[in-house]
DNA sequence: TGCATAGATGCAATAATATGCATATAAGGA
DNA sequence: TCCTTATATGCATATTATTGCATCTATGCA
């Protein structure tokens, strides 16, 4: 029950769910989620460690950063479904867009960052 | 996205949880909850409404007593599966099944009383 | 070895939730 | 109309969560 429980609680906060949503388009690093959702840095390193300890994300270090991902193959079926039902709900939501939008412009603030390392 | 926290947060308490599982097997009223449970009077009525105003229970007033049922054709998709989420979660947890233990127990503590009704 | 930088975290303030107790409401029956 | 009973709710308090700020840690580089 327990486990249930902190999936609900981690979701069950509107930033968190915009992480979430954020980072079903691609790997971030703490700093890009920072500018997408123009959140402190502090907001954004929290909110990905309450996902990560809920079981949704996994986490690889490369430098100095943490890039966060979704964790597919650990997701258990009902997490997996969560995650179906917050990116449904956050389809056409204007916020979310916004969110994303802002990812696309996300400073590159150095060689370690996720969308650095994607485009080579 | 309002309504969707507003679901996970109603999800993100143990009594809540404890008492969609156990409206799962039938319907019930608040005296029979708080029995089944081992809570007071008001935790069991604002429980109750909390899963209401979430979406998921329905009432009916039958004299004095309030019948919460689960509301099945207004479920949207994603809580039909909520619903699934925590009865698996709930399957063979000791707490989930002393609470059905305890329902059928429960004293029928007026003609109203939801139990009574469905014995005729 | 020392500096710069990304991210994590302790602490304190604030906000949000949950809960007990007492009381209100509403319905049935005398 | 008054009394009883099941449920709902206002209020005060307790508990838990969120957040900013400052600071710490770990890594890379000069």
């Amino acid at each position: 029950m327990r486990d249930i429980i902190k999936v609900f609680k981690t979701l069950s906060d509107e930033t968190r769910l915009r992480m979430l949503n954020l980072i079903l388009e691609r790997e971030c690093c703490v700093c890009e989620v920072m500018q997408a959702l123009e959140i402190s840095q502090s907001k954004a390193s929290r909110g990905l460690s309450a996902l990560y300890d809920a079981g949704f994300l996994k986490m690889r270090k490369n430098g100095l950063w943490s890039l966060y991902s979704i964790d597919r193959e650990s997701l258990s079926g009902y997490e997996s479904y969560m995650i179906e039902a917050v990116k449904g709900a956050l389809k056409n939501n204007k916020v979310a867009e916004l969110d994303k939008e802002r990812l696309e412009k996300a400073e590159r603030v150095g060689i370690g960052c996720a969308s650095r390392l994607e485009k080579g």
